[in-house]
DNA sequence: GGTGTGATCGTA
DNA sequence: ACGATCACACCA
């Protein structure tokens, strides 16, 4: 089916709203004089900013979460242990701090230059994996914080494939703050080989 | 399958 | 000091 971009309305919303919706979404990435390339969504994370401890907006605004807190349908790019990025979609209307973490996505197109960009690894699952592997696979860094993923470089489409009717669900990854066993603001795509490594891809 | 650890640096 | 992580070593 034909790629849809998503409404800016589409963003505008809880992004505990947004995030089980963005599960089979098409993130495309392309560069001038590269192919493009493009991963189905298949694990995501919602933080809450003002309200939420593990939300890097939790303690207001800087100039590192300033995208947070813009108008929603951008990427909030940011850097963190010292070597890797990570790639969210802004939610909440323009002045309210609220993101998507994308934690895995399913290689589509131009899996060979997502290749070139991860030398290291040696299997096709650890190439889109986890949220810095993702942004590695895309060629995504800090320059990209505050595109326009409806009409930037770095795009969300609906192709048609619905999200899952009953997602795999958890808490979310990787925190020492701000996580409660009521929250389980992870969302992932049952049995798929893409999501983080370690851990449940079938599960509650 | 699992656990443990070094790498590396901007941010608060 | 620490982090919304990764890759690899090692043990089972």
């Amino acid at each position: 089916m034909r790629r849809r971009r998503l409404p800016r309305t589409f963003y505008a919303r809880d992004p505990r709203r947004v995030a089980p919706e963005l599960l089979n979404k098409v993130l495309v990435h392309t560069a001038p004089g590269l192919e493009p390339v493009a991963v189905r969504l298949v694990e995501v994370e919602a933080y809450c900013g003002s309200r939420d401890p593990a939300s890097h907006a939790f303690r207001g605004q800087t100039p590192r979460n300033a995208t947070m807190f813009g108008p929603p349908g951008f990427l909030y790019v940011y850097f963190t242990y010292g070597m890797h990025w990570c790639a969210n979609v802004v939610c909440e209307t323009d002045g309210v701090a609220g993101a998507v973490l994308l934690r895995g996505g399913q290689p589509l197109e131009g899996v060979d230059l997502m290749w070139a960009r991860r030398p290291k690894i040696s299997r096709a699952r650890d190439l889109a994996s986890g949220p810095a592997r993702l942004t590695q696979a895309l060629g995504v860094t800090g320059v990209d914080d505050g595109t326009d993923l409806v009409g930037g470089h770095v795009r969300l489409y609906d192709d048609g494939t619905a999200p899952p009717t009953r997602p795999g669900r958890s808490t979310r990854i990787g925190l020492r703050v701000g996580e409660g066993d009521r929250d389980r603001w992870r969302w992932f795509v049952r049995d798929n080989p893409n999501v983080s490594p370690g851990r449940p891809t079938g599960g509650r």
